[in-house]
DNA sequence: ACTTTGACTATAA
DNA sequence: GTTATAGCCAAAG
């Protein structure tokens, strides 16, 4: 077992993994790590991500309908629009454009990460 | 040890 | 489409 650290450890590891360009749900990253109710600690853990090293795309974590309900901690509202944007990600009204096709399901990759 | 909280989610009206 | 409510789990106070 890889993740014998902390639950925020565990959150950051998967998120890390998030592929350029795609984004995923809290929901999604809780089921991934075998919690599945626990989707309000994973945005937790990305609240305290800004310390994680090395640092965490949180920006490509969305609430499940593609909103952008974090963008509010990223120092400037725009800035986490502005990163998505960056990485080819498409954003309207502070919701992700063609979310259900970019998104990507953390538990997909989880397997081999084991 | 107890209470509060939080970047969520699902269901209902 | 929206708003309201309840359930959820783990960390912080």
């Amino acid at each position: 077992m890889i993740w014998e650290e902390s639950f925020f450890e565990r959150v950051f590891q998967i998120t890390r993994l998030i592929p350029k360009g795609r984004v995923t749900s809290y929901g999604a990253i809780a089921r991934a790590l075998g919690t599945t109710g626990s989707s309000r600690m994973v945005g937790w853990a990305m609240s305290v991500s800004y310390a994680a090293k090395p640092s965490v795309p949180a920006h490509r974590v969305v609430n499940r309908n593609g909103l952008l309900t974090g963008k509010h901690h990223f120092g400037s509202p725009d800035r986490m629009k502005q990163l998505l944007e960056q990485e080819g990600v498409q954003i309207e009204n502070d919701r992700v454009k063609n979310f259900k096709n970019i998104f990507w399901d953390p538990a997909s990759l989880a397997e081999l990460a084991e």
